[in-house]
RNA sequence: GUGGCCUUAGCUCAACCGGCAGAGCAUCGGAUUGUGGAUCCGAAGGUUACGGGUUCGACCCCCGUAGGCCACCCCA
């Protein structure tokens, strides 16, 4: 064997035994969606890098430091372009909402999504350069109603692929009315402390205030005295955080509200919430997160319109579960057709054409191997049944034997589907 | 982007002080005289991550690179 080229920093590839667990999670994201009322929309994997810096902010993590840069050639001459791979869907999103005029179709835009994301920071476990994200967005709804909706939402999938435990963090950090007051809070607040915050926080405190609360190094004293966010909204956030949260409590939906939920990016106004494995909080292991935008569609070129939205990892669901011992399974049960009679290939092939006619998953033994290695051959790879032709059987007749009950019986072709489905 | 630990067969790991690279599992073939998971026999699988250095001789010591893991930063 010759040396083989490995994948990509950062990347792994998705393999046969991981099919099943991906494969269920992914049709229970896309199941929700479509139970939630949630509409289809896809967009480029890469967009302009303007696009990102605009509406992600300039001093984001994202764009500082994470933007996965890809320049164009075409048949060996450099277009003078460059682009970046999404960091995230939701400023994609709202490009293909403002370019496409969704703003004149009736109704809020509910839109979900599900595709990989690019950030290129350091891979560790359960973080990736490349990962899978399912995205909703519901554009043009200012209500909490849809906060809460939302949120639900999320809880309900994470009910569905198994994984148990799971809370919300939720804050508000206000609107262009309030922020600029609770900025200001914060700036005087940790000015005054700057002695006691590390280089980094006091980069943050000039580029983003906001998210020197974040910061695993503050010291936990200081940040016991840090203005909250809750005590410097308006009345109109205040109210309408007020009401999410009543909504939520109505839901029985599992929630504490936690004021260092800022998150990494500028967009976000009032609600933001961010889902964890209760316990797991320390481990930077966020199952998902997102929040309130009621300023972005403006910033991108739109007019004034809300909107809200969150971002749920596949990977790390699919980790999660199968941590808490959960077993993702896919499809139906595979079905393996062999032969006695190991001349007899015809027969087999047509055999098994015909119960995939009816719908089955089924693997057709070619070899000419002797009946005792065919079954376990299917059995090794996990067929649940095996179809026996044998040309001494009468016409149309098979056995159906299953191969974990170790029983078997003859049985006519066409009774096939029915006896497995049972 | 910063720091620490690590890398030998597909997987999990051995190999004395620097002296001929091995085992278990998995895979494939055969046997157990025409119905699977057991058992037995056999085969295949290696540039010891990659490149350089020291040495009579390097899986082993030194340097570099790549990749993985962990802690930061930040998130999914």
């Amino acid at each position: 064997m010759s040396r083989p080229v490995s994948a990509p920093r950062g990347t792994r590839d998705l393999l046969p035994k991981d099919g099943p667990a991906w494969s269920r999670v992914e049709e229970i994201a896309r199941d929700l969606s479509s139970r939630y009322g949630f509409d289809r929309i896809e967009t480029p994997l890469f967009e302009r890098i303007e696009l990102f810096s605009r509406g992600l902010g300039e001093s984001s993590d994202a764009v500082e430091k994470e933007m996965f840069r890809v320049s164009g050639a075409a048949g060996g001459v450099e277009e003078q372009s460059e682009w970046a791979l999404r960091p995230e869907p939701t400023v994609g999103i709202v490009r293909a909402y403002l370019e496409h005029g969704m703003h004149v179709l009736p109704g809020p835009q509910r839109l979900w999504m599900i595709g990989p994301m690019f950030r290129y920071d350091r891979p560790q476990a359960g973080r990736f350069r490349q990962f899978v994200q399912w995205d909703v967005e519901v554009i043009g709804d200012p209500g909490p109603m849809v906060d809460a909706e939302i949120i639900e939402l999320g809880h309900r999938f994470y009910a569905e692929a198994g994984v148990t435990d799971v809370i919300a963090y939720v804050n508000s950090i206000g609107d262009a009315t309030c922020r600029p007051g609770y900025r200001a809070a914060l700036i005087e607040y940790f000015g005054a402390h700057e002695a006691r915050l590390t280089d980094d926080s006091r980069r943050r405190l000039r580029v983003n205030p906001l998210r020197v609360l974040d910061g695993k190094d503050l010291d936990p004293e200081l940040a016991a005295g840090a203005p909250r966010s809750a005590d410097h909204l308006c009345d109109a956030c205040r109210a309408h955080f007020a009401a999410v949260q009543a909504l939520l409590d109505d839901l029985g939906v599992r929630y504490e509200v936690d004021n260092r939920i800022v998150r990494g990016l500028d967009y976000y106004t009032r609600t933001t919430f961010e889902f964890f494995v209760a316990g797991r909080r320390g481990q930077q292991q966020a199952l998902g997160g997102g929040g309130r935008y009621d300023g972005l569609v403006e910033l991108l070129g739109g007019s004034s319109t809300p909107g809200i939205g969150f971002g749920i990892g596949i990977d790390r669901t699919v980790l999660a579960a199968a941590e808490q011992g959960v077993t993702l399974t896919a499809g139906t049960p595979l079905i393996a057709v062999v032969g006695a009679d190991t001349d007899a290939l015809a027969f087999r092939l047509k055999v098994a054409a015909i119960l995939r006619e009816e719908g089955l998953r089924v693997r057709v033994d070619g070899s000419s191997r002797k009946l005792g290695r065919q079954l376990e051959s299917a059995a090794k790879l996990g067929a649940r049944f095996a179809v026996l032709v044998d040309p001494l059987l009468a016409d149309g007749i098979v056995i159906l034997r299953d191969l974990e009950a170790s029983e078997q019986r003859e049985i006519r072709l066409d009774e096939v589907p029915g006896a497995i489905t049972m």
